[in-house]
DNA sequence: GGATGTGAATGCATTCACAGCA
DNA sequence: TGCTGTGAATGCATTCACATCC
């Protein structure tokens, strides 16, 4: 039951991949059952032969003189991804930005379940957000044994996010979506994904101020 | 009073720019007053060879034998990224992750002034959230006039997202940073950033899942 | 004919390694 | 000696173009 991976694929690829899948999700919801590169690449601003060689990487999912199936690929591309599967998931930080990710309404059907939050502030321990009631960070080990979770959202103040980052390693986290702005020094075998809001605009303000360059 | 800028800088290297400024800001709080190549490298976990070529695409900031003077450096690139004057910015949705950004404490200091909140819901327009009254969609085009309003920070659901862009570029928006998960088609000439945060999970879950590979 | 999968060619980005300056 | 800036060399990623299959 393993898909056959071939070389290392490229990192760009990886991350396109989820685009390819939010992609065939919503074309799953059309009539269109079929689709091919030139196609899926189209809608994602991509060239085809870029998405044949993306989907290539990981197995023959095509079918010549066709394209792909919808249905088929959007189940390869989640097994390869591994969300074919649930990932439980927690939350440290109940500030601004962990509210909006007790309430996103995006992770669910995507494969994530939100089990717990945390948050080191004695204040907010203890209270009611929607369905949760915010723990404390002693509790966090038993958390994450109990519900065997490997993937958190740290959205703790930047002062904050290397400690944390290191309880929720040592508790035996393998996975971190970091927005805080710091770089997270953590052994290499730990993912690490950081989003970095101002730095997003930065990189829109950089863009507006030159030339759009013909 | 302008920076000289000689080839085509690479994207990656203006995305880093970003990283390095944030790091200089954090070395100024301490009494630190210059830095190597290599140190700034070691603290992003980059090459010293990468720092001084990403540098080196927009001028020639350091000095021989001794490193780049942290101050000047962050001048420098605060230029270059244009964020040495302040951008107002406007946000669309005042949902879950619209509420967040209004509250986020990250942007005021990095150059960036929220200016106002939309919502095409007419239930929220009128309220109060924070510093802020939820105004309809109506008003968009004089709010963007009146404040010289060129970013834009879009938080709607995705159904939306494309017409409420399309509303926005109409309007003189130049770069939008963009959280509803789809590709959105706007001319060339405009910024768009897109961070969709189950994309980001699906990136961790994916690493998470491969044998951690040597 | 219509589309994939894939070597070969091209184009970018990173790393090397060193000349030159403080 | 210590460190930058930068051509040259390497390594990745994308694009081309075509043999192959429905």
């Amino acid at each position: 039951m393993e898909t056959p991976r071939h070389d290392p694929a490229p990192n760009p690829a990886v991350r396109r991949l989820s685009l390819y899948l939010r992609e065939l999700e919503a074309i799953r919801r059309t009539d269109r059952r079929t689709i091919s590169s030139k196609q899926l690449g189209e809608s994602l601003g991509l060239s085809d032969a870029q998405v044949r060689k993306d989907l290539a990487y990981f197995g023959q999912f095509g079918h010549p003189g066709i394209g792909y199936k919808v249905e088929e690929l959007a189940a390869q591309v989640k097994h390869i991804l591994g969300t074919d599967k649930t990932w439980n998931v927690l939350l440290v930080g109940a500030g601004n930005l962990g509210r909006a990710m007790m309430g996103y309404r995006g992770f669910e059907s995507k494969g994530f379940h939100l089990v717990a939050v945390f948050d080191a502030d004695d204040a907010k321990v203890g209270q009611k957000q929607g369905p949760f009631v915010i723990q404390p960070m002693s509790e966090l080990n038993d958390t994450v044994q109990s519900h065997h979770v490997k993937l958190a959202i740290l959205a703790v103040p930047p002062d904050d996010a290397q400690q944390v980052g290191k309880l929720l390693v040592d508790a035996g986290v393998r996975g971190i979506l970091n927005f805080a702005p710091v770089k997270l020094n953590l052994p290499e075998s730990i993912a690490v994904n950081s989003v970095d809001l101002a730095v997003q605009l930065e990189q829109l303000s950089f863009q507006v101020n030159i030339p759009p360059q013909k």
